[in-house]
DNA sequence: AATATACTTCAAGAATTCTTGAACTATAGT
DNA sequence: ACTATAGTTCAAGAATTCTTGAAGTATATT
């Protein structure tokens, strides 16, 4: 029974990533990034999508470290994106640990009469 | 080894969950309500929000079922919220199943030279 | 019955995010 | 050098979401 600390800078951080990742389009590049290195493309064909459009979202997902990049070796104008495993490792952590149904705590709210929070002995003894 | 499918479905499904989560004021009602029931008033003192706010955020997670409220037994003008556990737990099995890093697979785009995922060997052939 | 309390709903404006189309960069082939 | 290809950046409009203030419900107290 170790306590599990959340400060509320992690919040901050918490709700920077949930942002990125709530979004349709971004979910299903990710799904596809899982099945393995992607170039634009491929992404666009698969999701009918513009490539600017790959571009923009993918600078996003690259911006909270989600994704990693590289050139092709005897191509350089190819592309390859792919997920980066210890960001998306921290993101699972980060994710059990915030939800993780077992921090939830039982406890008396300080205002109201807290009557439903009373056994049912205590809410006749108020009644009567 | 075996084969976890993650349906085009699910990720409807997912990206609701997640556009409710990917908000700083429901993130840190979350957190309170995990440290216990909590009436309107007492989130509203404790997060500085008008109750007008608290009120339209808390049928926003109703909506999605991951937050219950009971009315107060012996006052009913209070309204306690609490966490439904068994949707944070499915949330938080939902959030493992599609963001384990396990899952990734190494694959060839099936467009480009595919020069990067060549052997060293390979390339060298290539470019001579 | 009248007033107070705890909370909700509604509508409009503010802010943010998403999409589109055009222009731009970098690299490769001829 | 010129053209083609793969991808990026920019700016403006569209869509969504957030916040605010006022009005509305339901319950309790006097």
């Amino acid at each position: 029974m170790q306590d599990i600390p959340v400060p509320l800078a992690n919040i901050a951080t918490l709700n920077k990533q949930l942002k990125v990742l709530a979004n349709p389009k971004r979910l299903q590049i990710i799904h596809l990034l899982m099945e393995g290195v992607h170039c634009n493309c491929e992404l666009g064909d698969a999701l009918n999508m513009a490539p600017n459009l790959i571009s923009h979202h993918m600078s996003i997902l690259r911006d909270v470290g989600l994704v990693d990049v590289e050139r092709d070796v005897v191509d350089a104008r190819w592309i390859y994106f792919s997920i980066n495993v210890s960001a998306l490792e921290k993101l699972n952590q980060a994710f059990e640990m915030f939800f993780d149904p077992s921090r939830i705590k039982p406890r008396r709210p300080s205002c109201g009469p807290q009557g439903s929070l009373l056994s049912v002995e205590e809410v006749s003894l108020i009644q009567s």
